[in-house]
DNA sequence: CATGAATGAGACTTCATTCAT
DNA sequence: TATGAATGAAGTCTCATTCAT
C-alpha cells in the first residue's frame, strides 16, 4: 500500500516535473518571439499541449511563469569563467569565456532573447536578488582581471569596459540574428559560421588585450 | 491681409506638425520602455499630452504610430560613414563612425533600444521597404571595407563581423543601460564617460584591423 | 450691384440645391445597402463627393439626413391610385397601381429597401406626421375598394389584404433581389422579367377579386 | 456513482445549453429589432442575463452569434412542403405550406426580419452554404410544381412566380408588422386575423392556379 | 459658407485570472 | 490534481458631432 502510494507519487511527481518543464520551455520560445506583454498564457499551454488552466495551476500567474523562466535562464549561463582565478592565463580564460559564450547565443538564443528584452525594457521584472548576484558575480570577476593586470599578465584596460564587449559582441549573435539574417541574403549563421565568428572576437578582444590568442 | 492669412495657415500647419511631433516624441518613450505591445494609445496620448482619440486621429492606428516611430528613428541614424569612399583613410572613417554611433546611443537610446527589439522580436514589423534600404547600406559599405583591404590600407578582417563588431558594441551601451546601471552601483554612465569607452573601443577595434587609432 | 448679388445668391444657392441632392443620392444608396447603423456620415460623404463636415453642414446630423431620405422615398411613391375614385374602373386601377408599384420596385429598389428596414425595425425613426400621412391615404383607398365592391365592380374581398397582398408582392422584387438572384443562378431580373411578373400578379390578383386583367 | 457523474455531466451539459439558447434567443430579438450593426453584444448579453465576457465565451465574436442566429432560424423554417410529392395534390399541399409559413410568421417574426434584412442588405453574410441549400431546396420544389403543372392537376403559371408570390405574401406579415399596426389603429393582428389572412391567401392564390382552396 | 481638426462616447475583442467540479 | 467554464478589466478602434477659422 504505501509503496504503491510512493509509486503513484512518483509518478505523479514525474508528470508534474514532465510538465513543469513542458510549460517552461513552451514559455521560453513565446517569451522570446513576442516579448511578455505580446506573449499570453494561452499560447504557452498550446505550445506546452496543456490547458491553460493547467498551466495556471503549476505557475501562479504569467508573471510567474516569467520569472522561473528568468531563473532558468540564469541557469543556462554557468561558464567556466565563474570559476576564473587570479592564477588562471587571461588568455586562455577569456578565450575560453568568448567562445562558450557565443556557443551559448548559438544553442540558446531564445534564452539570451529573453533577457536583452528584460533588459532593454528596464529590468523591471528582475528580482533584487538576481540582481545583486548578478553584480558580486560581476565584481568578483573585475577583480580577477584587474589582478591580471597587476601582475602583468594583460595590458591595462579597463576590465568593466571588456566584459561589455565581451557580452556585446557574443550575444549580439543571438538577439540580433533576424539582422543578420536579413543582411546575409536570409541564411543565418550556421555552426561553422560561430566557430569563425569566434576567431574573429578572440583575436580582435585578446590582441587589443595585448594577448596572443591561441586557437 | 494675406500675410495674415499665411501666418495662419502656418500657425495651422505649425500646430500639426508640432502634434505629430509630439506624439512621435511620446510613442518612441514609451515603445522604448513597454515594448511595442506593452504599449498602450492611452498612454502614448498621456505622454503627448493630448486626447486618445486625437493621437488616433494623426495616426490611424498603434501600429501606424509605431511604424512612423520606426521610420523616424532611421532618420536618425545617418552617419557619416554613409558617404565613407575608398578612397576615404578607413582609420578616420572607421572611429568617427564608432565615435558618432556611441553619441547616437547617447543621446538617443530609446531609439536603439526600439530598434533591438524590433530586431529580437523577429522584425516581423518591419517594412519590406526598409529591410531593403538596410541591405543595400549595409552591402555598399561592406564594399567599400573590402576596398580599403584590397588596397593593404588595413588589415584583412571579415567586413561583415567588423560591421556587427561595432554595432554591437555601440548599440549595447544604449541598450543595455539598465544593466549597466546595476553593476555599475546605480550610476548610469555620463558624457565623459562614453567618451572613454569611445577611446576604448577605437583602440580595440581599430588595433586588431592594424590600424592605429587617432584620438 | 443687386442683380450680381443675386446671380451670386442664385449661384449658391444651385450649388444648395446641386449638393443637397448628391448627398441624398449617396445616402440613399449607402442607407439601403448598410441600414441605418451600418452607413456611416463618412461614407455618404465619400459616396457624394463631398467633406464629412460638409455633409454636416448641409444636413444637421445622421439622422438629420435619414429623415430627409426618407421623407424624399415618400415623394417617389405617388402613383395613380393616389386619385382614383369610386367612378374609376377597379380592374383598370388595380392593374395599373400593380404595375406602377412594380415600377417603382425595378427603378428605385433601394429607396424600397430603405422603407422595409425602417418598418422591419418598428418604424421608430419614422415621424409621426409622416405615419399619418400613411393613414390617411391608405384609410381613403380603403373606403374607395369598399365602395366599388358595394356597387358590384368587383368581388367582396377584405380590401386591406389585398393592398397588403399587392404591396408585399411587389415591393418583394425589390427588397429580396439579393434572394431572387441566389436562386435564379445569379441572374438578377431585367425589364422584360419585370414586365411578366407584372402580368402573373395581375392575373392572379385580379381574377381573385373576380376581375378581368386588361392587358 | 456513475450515474451521478452522469446527472452531474447532465447538468453541466445543460448549463451549456441553457446558455447557448438563451443567448441565442436574445440575440434574435435584438438582431430583429436593431439589425446587425445596431445590436451591441452588450445587448444581446443582458438580454439574455449573462456578463458580456461570457456571451463571448460561447460565441466567439459578434458575428459568430449571427451566423448561430442565421442557422438557428433555417432550422425553423421546415415545413410539409418539405417533402411534398408529384403525387401529393397541389391544392393541399399549397394550401397547408401557406398556412404554415403564415403560422411561422405569427409565432417567429423575429426570425423572419432577421433574414429580410440580411437579404435587403444583399446577403453578404449569408454563408454560401446556406446559399447553396436555399437554391436545392428551392429547385426541387419548382421541380414538383411543375409536374403538378405537367400532370394537368394544376395550372399553367410560372412556378418561380408563385413560390415568391407565397413567401411575399406570407412574410409580409411578420416582417411588416409594424405598418401593419399602423395602419389598422394600433392594433396588431391576432391569432384570428392571421386565420383569416390565410383563408384569404389561400383563396386568392389557389385560384389563379386554377384549384379549389379546400378550408 | 465650407471644412480640416479635434474629441467624447461607446463598440468589439482579448486576456489573465478565478471558480467549480 | 486537473480543467472546462466564467468574467472583470482593459485595450484598440470607430464614429457622430463640435469647434475654429
Amino acid at each position: 500500500m504505501l509503496v504503491q502510494q510512493n509509486v503513484k507519487k512518483n509518478v505523479k511527481g514525474s508528470v508534474r516535473q514532465a510538465n513543469h518543464g513542458k510549460i517552461i520551455k513552451a514559455a521560453v520560445t513565446v517569451f522570446a518571439n513576442k516579448g511578455y506583454q505580446g506573449a499570453t498564457v494561452q499560447e504557452v499551454a498550446e505550445q506546452a499541449g496543456l490547458p491553460k488552466a493547467n498551466v495556471l495551476y503549476y505557475f501562479k500567474s504569467k508573471q510567474g511563469i516569467y520569472e522561473a523562466v528568468l531563473s532558468d535562464i540564469l541557469s543556462l549561463w554557468n561558464s567556466s569563467f565563474d570559476h576564473a582565478t587570479p592564477e588562471d592565463e587571461p588568455a586562455e580564460a577569456l578565450s575560453r569565456y568568448i567562445r562558450e559564450k557565443l556557443e551559448i547565443s548559438r544553442t540558446n538564443p531564445e534564452a539570451s532573447k529573453i533577457f536583452a528584452m528584460e533588459m532593454i525594457k528596464g529590468a523591471e521584472q528582475l528580482s533584487d536578488e538576481i540582481k545583486a548576484g548578478m553584480v558580486s558575480w560581476f565584481d568578483a570577476r573585475i577583480a580577477i582581471i584587474r589582478q591580471w593586470i597587476k601582475q602583468g599578465k594583460m595590458a591595462d584596460v579597463d576590465p568593466t569596459m571588456l566584459m561589455f564587449q565581451i557580452w556585446a559582441t557574443t550575444q549580439h549573435y543571438a538577439d540580433f540574428s533576424a539582422q543578420i539574417t536579413i543582411l546575409k541574403d536570409g541564411k543565418a549563421l550556421n555552426k561553422r559560421g560561430f566557430q569563425e565568428v569566434g576567431d574573429y572576437l578572440c583575436q580582435s578582444i585578446l590582441s587589443s588585450c595585448g594577448l596572443t590568442p591561441e586557437k
